[in-house]
DNA sequence: TTCAATTGTTTTAAGCTTAAAACATTGCCA
DNA sequence: TGGCAATGTTTTAAGCTTAAAACAATTGAA
């Protein structure tokens, strides 16, 4: 599923699936280990500068970038299920940001189990230096496609996520016999 | 980057990244995350099935591909360099591995820093296994794309990658300056 | 009203991951 | 030969992630 590409740790040159591939392997692996190469090429990317111009994480940065979207303080469980994580995930998220100042917690008014989440002043600004590199960094690596082609993979892709739900739907129905 | 799903956490559907997508986001970000979308539901799916079908992870699945497709045994630095994670990382998989019968361990008679890897008899078996139902999961749900989808969509993937490859570039010669 | 089910959150145990430090060995060169 | 740099591996500390257990508070029905 990989392949030989001699580099150390520190170097994050790594992620490509696709040098293991065998000749007796199908299109449909084929595909699947390019796709995963992509994303990854691009996900490691935006946690690297994420690191080194924010010191920050991709799930923190995802915690912020909730808040910021959502009109005032949100609960730990509303967080939780947009962010599509466990509750006990963003326990921890919400207790780092809150250390470096960023969010604050508030026990809510209403009902007392449950805990407010807001964005403090830092916070917000931070967030939204952050997200605009974002935006720049994901828009370079995607320079190199023409409107077109950034169309087709669009749409491309919105085939295969149809694809992969049928396919998990197919199978939710083989279970339940 | 996110939006509400409402599941639990024993319900593994998740990963649709795409549903915070805002009007002003640019069609790289669009992009992005729908590709994002497609990687996370693929590979929750062979993760989630992994664990039901072979109660294992993917990590040690590729540490058993990689011996599978080595003839003979191999380093534990040969396969950290293989697989592109840290050394630390191989030493923990390993040692599950090995504590489940998969794989031995032996020290090297050339050099003794060195920790020889190979796959045992239960070992291999378990992988031909496993490896038949991943290729026919994947297969599954690409199901949906024609050939000619699939193609198009390999090309594509490929210019990306080569995209990516070249923004990584160009910002190396950046922060070498 | 009481108490049992439900709901919101945190804690815990386990695994994956990394970078950096610590160790062990090897190899080379002065 | 002696010692130092390089190499191979493991350990450690930190963070992300989940599922499941534990807690706390609320709600609703008998």
């Amino acid at each position: 599923m990989t392949e030989t590409h001699s580099q150390d740790c520190s170097n994050p040159e790594r992620s490509d699936y696709e040098s293991g591939v065998q000749l007796e392997d199908g299109m449909e692996l084929r595909v699947w280990l390019r796709l995963l190469t992509c994303t990854n090429l691009l996900d490691n990317e935006v946690r690297t500068r994420l690191k080194h111009t924010a010191d920050t994480t991709l799930p923190r940065f995802d915690i912020l970038a909730q808040l910021e979207r959502h009109d005032g303080p949100m609960s730990m469980g509303e967080l939780s299920k947009r962010l599509m994580v466990s509750n006990g995930n963003v326990t921890g998220l919400v207790d780092r940001l809150a250390g470096e100042g960023m969010v604050s917690r508030t026990p809510s008014p209403d009902d007392r189990r449950v805990q407010m989440v807001s964005l403090t002043l830092e916070g917000r600004k931070s967030f939204q230096k952050i997200a605009e590199d974002h935006r720049l960094w994901v828009g370079d690596m995607m320079a190199g496609l023409s409107a077109e082609e950034m169309t087709t993979l669009y749409v491309l892709l919105a085939r295969l996520k149809e694809s992969i739900h049928d396919a998990e739907h197919k199978n939710s129905l083989e279970a339940a016999e």
